[in-house]
Formats: structure tokens, sequence, C-alpha cells
DNA sequence: TAAAGCTACGAAAACGTTTAAGGATTATGA
DNA sequence: TCATAATCCTTAAACGTTTTCGTAGCTTTA
């Protein structure tokens, strides 16, 4: 490897003008910063990130705390969608990711610890239960954190509309003239649950709509089985919903193969809306109605606001910035006369 | 954060001793050496990877060249759960991975300039067009790599075996008493293209069956869309095939919707089946039959040669590793009497 | 008792950077 | 003409490790 050693001999200069001329110094003269650089470039030099880390303290390095049930988030389509926006804007403003969910290390060190032993600038949370002391330890200490779709009071945040959100989807279906609406919403206990669930009643009683007790159901996010029995249960009522939305697309899959079982046809015979607005909700037959996330300003946002923490600590402010869905109109929702 | 220094001040010995008592060396003192160590976890000390890179050369860090059309295949429903199970063999063995598919940063880096500026150990490449200098430039340098669905000379991989798993696909087929067979194949020509069609044309062969040249199309990957109007063209034609293959489960989908539409049943008026064995084929009604790849073992074999290559490079062997996928039968191949 | 060999530790250099402080040369001003 | 200032560069220390080499003090051996 080509060091600044290396250039400096072939200029006749000392190091540290070396590395004032490449990071733009004022106290060095434009001839020999241009000789420097022509140099760099021509010997193929590239600055060692662990020396610059060590020795600065920065390492433009962001870690990325993803995770789910089953693993690493990297499976899972919406925040796979989010991280990849993320992602994007990290490298153009010149940082690149690592990973610091470590499932299983010989020494066992928490996540910030992990943040630390690597040296990242700042840490971006997704997806990840946050009830976890580990986590709590890290959105508490003062390593730059944004978390997404939860917020903290101490760290800035992106969060999706689910109350809009929700309370779109629900008025388009009131729109489309169905009164019994199910819902089949997510298992835990998140504020993104809570705040669907409560959009959702809202939103009826607003039109004046009764909901009745067995119309909410518990299903659970990305589990087309669970919610392919949740809605079985539903179109056995005796008097069954006209429509039944669910946690997210994925989960209508489920619905969508339970109402085919039973040779109902979707939506002549009942309804099914879903939520993200993922890939495989555009490809379904039919085109699944639904709220599509933005997964594209979600990511781009928190990268920015992570940033922002990280260069401007002063300027940057501790707010929740909360980003609007999109009503995806499929023809999984018919009308109804 | 708390420095070896902080330690053999608290200690009373000299940083060195810290060193070699925390790394196991042999010249410290049963005595010291615990003396040493408890210190240091009870005052919360984890090494600065950036110092310990510098001097050692070493970063146990991994980088990950992982990219498809849509950007960094992160949404790739395949190579995400190949990275997953990649990651978790990697950090069992103490190794982080960083993306180094950078999309565009302000200085215009290579892959293997990128890779060396953050001082990676090692590389894995997936999912990538080879066929890039720049590609090629990582794959041949002296850097440790690993290439997982494409063989390089210089470089140990991990391939699925698409030959066997086509194969195996196109018998059960033929098994359940189809004779017309159609194939919607990738689009490219990587290597993996080459095998299906080329194990899908002998094993038609070997059992006596003719293959109409309008009963091999070019689709592509993960294009539901175009795949549906492959689909209809082959349900057009006077002679439609029996029985549709698909290059992956998403492509399938498109199979399904452009059926439906016809008002045809799967399986009775036609069978389909994809490749790759995603999530989404296990919940497809009916039940997708496909090769499902062994993405764990795809994932795990790849860790472990990457981390020989790195750390016992003369015994490494530069070996082409094929694994096999299995057959899963679900109900859209129907039997033919 | 002296030479030789161990054992357990420390001093110091090195990895590739950045940066504060200082020094040499030239330009400016009275 | 001389002090002062501005410009451009160098020296050296530092970041937190690892590692080579040296050595003090002890034990063994003959």
């Amino acid at each position: 490897m080509v060091s600044m050693k290396d250039i400096a001999k072939r200029c006749g200069v000392s190091v540290a003008t070396v590395s004032k001329a490449l990071n733009g110094h004022s106290d060095i003269s434009e001839a020999t910063r241009l000789a420097v650089r022509e140099k760099a470039r021509e010997m193929g030099y590239f600055p060692n990130s662990s020396a610059r880390a060590l020795k600065t303290n920065r390492s433009f390095n962001i870690g990325v705390l993803f995770t789910d049930r089953a693993g690493n988030g990297l499976t899972h389509d919406y925040f796979g969608h989010v991280l990849d926006s993320f992602k994007v804007a990290a490298e153009a403003r010149g940082y690149d990711l690592t990973f610091i969910n470590t499932n299983r290390t010989s020494r066992k060190m928490t996540f910030l610890e992990h943040s630390r032993y690597r040296g990242v600038d700042g840490v971006v949370i997704a997806n990840v239960d946050f009830d976890r002391d580990e986590v709590m330890e890290l959105v508490r200490s003062d390593l730059p954190v944004v978390t997404i779709d939860y917020s903290a009071d101490s760290k800035p945040s992106v969060v999706s509309n689910n109350i809009k959100g929700m309370q779109d989807l629900v008025s388009y279906v009131i729109s489309m003239g169905h009164r019994r609406i199910a819902y089949i919403c997510g298992g835990d206990e998140s504020v993104v649950t809570r705040n669907r669930i409560g959009s959702f009643y809202r939103t009826m009683s607003e039109a004046g709509l009764e909901v009745p007790d067995e119309y909410v159901v518990r299903g659970d996010y990305r589990s087309p089985d669970l919610c392919r029995e949740c809605t079985a249960g539903l179109l056995a009522l005796k008097e069954p919903p006209t429509c039944i939305l669910y946690p997210d697309d994925l989960s209508a899959v489920g619905g969508y193969n339970a109402v085919r079982e039973r040779h109902l046809s979707i939506p002549g015979d009942i309804s099914l809306a879903g939520y993200d607005g993922i890939n495989l909700a555009k490809i379904m037959e039919p085109q699944l109605t639904t709220i599509e996330q933005d997964t594209v300003t979600i990511g781009k946002t928190a990268a920015a606001k992570l940033i922002g923490m990280i260069e401007h600590p002063k300027t940057t402010l501790i707010e929740k910035v909360i980003v609007d869905g999109k009503l995806l109109k499929g023809g999984s929702v018919g009308k109804l006369s």
C-alpha cells in the first residue's frame, strides 16, 4: 500500500505537507498542492481509514442495528428497502455501513460496546425490540443515533405516519361502501401497532360505524399462516365483515389463500387490504389495496439526520420526522352498492 | 474510552504487559495475567479496532459486495438469506461485515481500492455482474475473496448446483406425466442461466422428449410482469405446454396471474414450477413446486472458506464447492394421466 | 562460585495519519 | 533599512495498539 510517506519522498516534501495538501489546508501553496495531488493520483494513493480513525476519532463508518425475529432484518422487504435508501444517502456523503447487531461473538459485547470497539460515528436503529436493555443503553448513550419507526426523547427519529396511513386506508374502504370492516392487527405492543389500532377505531367511529369486538383480532406481522387462520375465523362469523385489513402485505397473502380455499372471490365476495406497499402487493391478483410506505424518504431522511448529528451536533434538532405513506388502490377492495 | 494505558496505570505494570496479558502471551506470569484481565473487565475495556488494525494489518472486518440491478441486493430474497447465513457464521468467528459496493462517493474508488481503504481482511462477492472490470480487478487481486454462484480460477467459490437442481425438477415433472414442458429462462448470459438451460435440454432429451423451440423463451429473473407475458404467449400456442418452468419463484407469480386471468386452474389446466424456494413459494396457493436452494449452507460454507483463506492461506484450497438444492413438491404441478 | 539458562517484565519503535507549534524565506510598511 | 507580517513548509508529538529486544533477578549446573 502506498502511504503518505511514499508521496512525500517522491515530491520532496514532508509527510505533514502531503497531509495538508490532500486535506485542503490553507497553508500550502497552490503549486505544491497540485503536485502532491497529482502524484497521489498517479501512485494510486488512498488514505488508510484505520490510521485516520485512530487519530481523528472519526471513522466515516455508520453502525447498523437492524433485526427481526428471524435474525438480521436482511430478509425483511420493508426494512430492506429502508436500509437500501439509507445506504445510498450515507454513501453519497462518504460513509460506509457496518453491522453491529452481532448474533454471537466469542466475547460478548453489548451493542454500545460493539459500536465503540468499531469506532462508528453513529448508529441507525430499526425494527428491533426497543425494550431490550442493550438497545436502550445505545439509545441513551452519547453516540449519535437515529431510530426508525420508534421515538425516544433523547434522539431524533424518523417514523412512518401510521395514524394517517390507517386513516386514509379506512376512509377509502368506507368510501367504497363498506360498513363491516375487520382488522387483523400486529401481535406486539409496539407504537406502530398501537397507533394503527387507535387510528382504526377513531376513523370508524368518526364515520359513525360500530366495530364489533370480534372484528379486531390479534394476528402477527409477516405471518401469512396465522393470518390465514384469523381470516377463516372472520369468514365463519354469522355476520362476517365485507372487508378485512391485514398488518402487512405478506400477511394479506394468507388472507387471499383463506378466501380462495372457500371458493370465494376477491373482491366479489370479500375485500382485503394490506399495509407496506412492497413489490409483492403490486403483483398479486387482484392487486392489493395497501398503504405504500415511503421507504426512500424514510431512509434518506434518517441518513441526513444521523449525519447531521455527527457533523453538526449543535445545530441538529432532536426531532421526530413523520413521513406519510400513500394509498395504493388495487382491485382487492371492491365497491359495495 | 478506557485504553491499555489506563489499565497499565491501575495495575502498576507497563502497557506492553497489559497487551501481552490480554492476548495470552506466554511470557507473563499467571498472577499478572489474571490481575490485568480482571481490571480490564472491571473497567469495561475493549480494544480499539482501528489501532489494532493499523498495527497488525488485520481488521476482522469482511467486505460485502452484493448488488442487483435495483441496487444493493438487500431486497433480494435469495441473496438476502445467503448473506444472512454468511453473517451469522462470520460473526461467530469474530468478523464484522461492511459493505464495499459503494453506489457513488465523492472521490470514486474501485471496489478494490475501497477494500484496501477500509482494510478489510477479505471480501465476499455475490450476485454482481462479473464482467465488470472493477469486479474482476477485485477477483484477481491478492485479497482473500470468495465468490458465490460464480467461479473464477483464482479464488474459491460456492455455487448452487443448478445442473442437478434443474435435472431433479424436470425429472419430477416428467414423472408426473408431463411431456410438453416449457421453460421461461433468465435473460442474461450468466453461468447460472446457461447451466440451467443446458440441464433442461439434457434431462428432456435423456427422457426421449422433444423440446420445440417455441417452448424455451427468454424471460428475466425476478420479473413477474415479463413472465406473465411470456406465459400468455405460451398458453396461446396451438399446442400449449402442460407445464411451465420459471426462472425463479417471484417470476412464477406472474405465471399464476396469467393463468388466472384466463380462468384456468392450477394444476388442473396447467402446471407451474419455480426456482429458489423463497418464503413466498410456500405461501402461494397452490403451493409452488420449486427447487429450494440451501441458502444456509451456501452462506456458511462461503464464510468458512473466506475465513480459511484469511487465517490459513497456505492450507486453504482454491476449490469450487457445489451445494445441492432440494426439490420442494407443491400442488402447482399436477399428475397427468 | 561463576557461568549459563529461565522467567517475567519494560523500553521503545512502529503502523499511517493529523495537527500544534515553530522556523525560514519573502513581502510589506514606515 | 529594519521591524513586522505573511506565506509556506517542517519538526515532532500523538492516537492505541503490537512486538522486538533488552535486562534484572532468580535458579540451575558443574
